[in-house]
DNA sequence: GTTAGCACTATAACTTAGCGAGTGCTAATA
DNA sequence: TATTAGCACTCGCTAAGTTATAGTGCTAAC
């Protein structure tokens, strides 16, 4: 049995016809509603090979079809390939990135857009902070012992650290440590400073070495602590709008799931398969895919953003498995291109 | 008809009843759980009378009866004034708040211990901006053109500003110009900084006035904006586990109200009553109290944390009306002392 | 290969009856 | 005069039964 045009058209006015409705489709609907010029029987002879083969189930006896994830899949896969070229956004996009002056402030924006033009829930990663260059340290004196390290790296992320020293620091001094600070660390990855490194930059100091380690340290300690890959997300109550989640069991299950930040970051930052790298970026799990019990319901479209050519962080949009994946990924690919042009810009 | 001592003692009854159970109560239940030596019958009278009297009510004819906002406010208001002086909490907090760096993670995890002592939802807000002194600002060069600023105040809050300049800025140039900031700001309000004070600081910057200038604008900007003060949350989804919000309709009206950080923000801000005040400084806000129309079904308490004697910001439990008053008032006491001790002695 | 017709099925939606918790009122009691 | 027992009544909730509906699979005819 094979998956021939006719099946291939009834599998994709079920699986359109669900995104719509979410409401398991019959044979009647689709031969009354799509141009497929046979009847509700025949169709019902096709359905029921397309549920042998895996694309569609059926949620009991006398209900229509839904999709399975392996339909979902066929679909979103050939949404891919289809290539569609068309932008219509435009407007205010320019201008949000424009006016949002930290990376911080600008990712939380982009949540938030994603988030109302897909009227689902949008996340978004900073740039793994591991990966990036350091641009600049400073060192600010805040009381006798008392010392606030600034740690500013690509896309103009400034880090915070405040730390005790044992001597009273006056910010002349504190200047000095900076500058030297940044002559050995200006334009490393933060992962490459490590402990060898962290000893060679102890000797300089000489007797200030005291400071000197302890913002080594810091950044070394943060460096290790995954935790520091902040996660932005805007629309989760979006989720509750959705038929699938009305039951308020599941509605409960799946926003305690949103909001568990741990999981949803290592979700993000899990490895892209090179099959989804193919497309534009854009990677895509539908269901059981993500890895996550309580998402079966939920698919994840993810686009990395990209500074100095190394992915360094994830925007992307969590919606039910009948969600509009094609609007979806417009909306990703249209503001992936305005967030590099932001912070190759600030970096450049 | 006035409030005797066995009305006050039914009331009571009612509420602390009710406070479990999340059901309205009637006589039968009142006269075997309480030791109140009357018949169900004697207790429907005075039931009667106190719904007269507007302090229960009925949902409606053949159930029991509930507490009004009116009930609540007097079950407060007698727990305030018996000053319960029980501290069994002692623990982790110290540790907790010795911990965290920075005044905003410390905010933040004050909120999640909050939420998760109360299994309700925790608010807290950063220091009202304008409010705090000037401590230290500090420049430092990010790239050719653009210039970042941190300006540190009291509790070590740290705020940056990203901006551009048009002359190429070195970093020695730059620690001048902070150097100059410093000396004429430290120890200011924020909202000190007013148009007159730049212009005279203008004057002595000579040809660097642009950084100058620009820094001062930011800062002049960042105090009208209500926004700067941040508010921090936790546990929004302990609300949807409880029965008063086990439909989904109210559970959805509750959660996005609750989300609206704007509103939150008001609520949390406004002024507080003479007679709150009195309270130890815990105010309480019932029902129909908060203004919030969505929020009728629920209950604020707040209290607010101090800097140089002067209240600043705001940490608080929002939960049903049904809520646990004491234990919440008690957490929050038994914070705000940790959380007064950690900034002043950051700032001291 | 396609289609009409039909028996069958499971859920959803509505209806009804009965239960139970609670009240208010009245009359008896201390 | 305050308290209590008794009782009729109210109303919401639950369970059971009933109907309606939207779908299927199968068979036989085209």
């Amino acid at each position: 049995m094979v998956l021939d045009g006719r099946k291939l058209k009834i599998l994709e006015a079920i699986i359109s016809n669900y995104l719509d409705t979410a409401e398991p489709v019959g044979s009647r609907t689709l031969s009354r509603n799509y141009e497929l010029d046979v009847s509700p029987a025949t169709i019902r002879n096709e359905m029921s090979d397309l549920e042998e083969l895996g694309f569609i189930l059926q949620p009991h006896t006398s209900a229509g079809r839904i999709p399975s994830d392996k339909g979902y899949r066929l679909y979103v896969d050939m949404l891919m390939s289809a290539n569609n070229k068309d932008e219509q956004h435009i407007s205010h996009v320019k201008e949000l990135v424009h006016r949002a002056g930290r990376i911080e402030n600008l990712l939380q924006e982009i949540a938030n857009l994603i988030a109302k033009e897909t009227s689902l829930m949008a996340v978004a990663s900073t740039p793994q902070y591991t990966k990036c260059k350091v641009k600049n340290i400073q060192l600010i004196a805040l009381e006798e012992q008392k010392v606030l390290a600034v740690i500013v790296t690509d896309g103009n992320m400034a880090n915070n650290f405040v730390f005790e020293v044992t001597n009273i620091m006056e910010q002349k001094k504190l200047n000095q440590l900076s500058f030297i600070l940044n002559k050995e660390l200006h334009g490393l990855n933060v992962e490459e400073i490590n402990l060898p490194l962290i000893e060679s930059i102890k000797a300089y100091a000489g007797d200030q070495d005291e400071v000197i380690s302890k913002v080594l340290e810091m950044i070394f300690q943060s460096v290790k602590n995954e935790a520091s890959t902040e996660i932005y997300t805007s629309g989760v109550l979006n989720m509750l709008h959705l038929p699938e989640f009305s039951d308020l069991k599941k509605a409960t299950t799946i926003m305690e799931t949103l909001e568990k930040k741990d999981q949803i970051r290592k979700l993000l930052l899990s490895d892209y398969s090179e099959a989804d790298l193919m497309n534009d970026g854009i990677a895509i799990k539908i269901g059981a895919e993500t890895g996550i019990r309580e998402m079966e319901d939920c698919s994840l479209i993810t686009t990395a953003y990209h500074i100095d050519g190394k992915a360094l962080g994830v925007i992307g949009v969590i919606g039910p498995k009948r969600m509009d994946y094609k609007n979806a990924i417009l909306s990703l690919k249209h503001l992936i291109v305005q967030i590099e042009d932001k912070i190759n810009n600030n970096s450049g």
